[in-house]
DNA sequence: TGCCAGGCCCTCTTTAGGGCCTT
């Protein structure tokens, strides 16, 4: 299985919204997405070695109980980068994942091969019409089964696959084809909102 | 009671400011 036909959607759970100013995961959820299946989950709580502010256990259900006998960061993040292998990333709001994952891979030394792309960037592109653009929004939006568990880092990961599947079936449904490659994705990301229909309509094949 | 940061994106823009989204 090449790096373009694994596409692995994770999210972290952390003690705040900047490994720069300090802070640290706390778990980390993926699933693995191969030929528009989920065939494959990882979750782990880490302790992140301090304690997390109430905020944080209010928002996500993680409590330091919980964390003082989790596993370190560094054996987590080396395990979940078997995990990832060279598949390709995607992440709702996607820039804030990869800084924490950069950061959580730099402490132990690793490098991954993947790429990122973003479901709030096409989010934003092909829901033009949605409320809003956060995952829970997105997720009742088109109508994806949940029972409401938002916030924990498996849950979301697994949203987030199911809303990504969606849209590639609005997309290939829109162009006419069997499925969106990784690098029609990363354009898309990039693709200005207006020129949204004119950039789908690139993509269909030519019928003879 | 969310605070921080940072990238994206829009507009009353580009020599800027503010909302959205993530925890």
């Amino acid at each position: 299985m090449s790096r373009a036909d694994s596409l692995v959607v994770l999210d972290f759970e952390t003690t705040g919204l900047s490994p720069d100013m300090g802070d640290r995961a706390i778990e980390i959820g993926a699933v693995k997405i191969e030929e528009g299946v989920i065939v494959d989950q990882f979750q782990a709580l880490m302790n992140p070695g301090r304690r997390v502010d109430p905020f944080i256990e209010r928002y996500t259900g993680i409590t330091n109980t919980m964390l003082t006998s989790a596993d370190s960061c560094a054996d987590v993040m080396a395990d979940f980068a078997e995990f990832i292998g060279d598949s390709n990333l995607l992440a709702h709001n996607a820039s804030f994942d990869k800084r924490f994952l950069d950061a959580e891979f730099q402490r132990i030394k690793h490098q991954y091969r993947g790429e990122f792309i973003c479901s709030l960037l096409v989010s934003r592109r092909i829901f033009q019409n949605a409320p809003n653009h956060k995952l829970g929004t997105l997720v009742g939006y088109c109508n994806i089964e949940s029972n409401g568990a938002f916030h924990r880092a498996l849950y979301d990961s697994e949203m987030t696959a199911k809303l990504w599947l969606a849209i590639i079936d609005i997309i290939c449904q829109r162009s006419n084809l069997e499925t969106l490659p990784f690098n029609a994705a990363q354009k898309l990301c990039k693709t200005p909102k207006k020129s949204i229909d004119k950039y789908l309509e690139s993509l269909k094949p030519i019928v003879a």
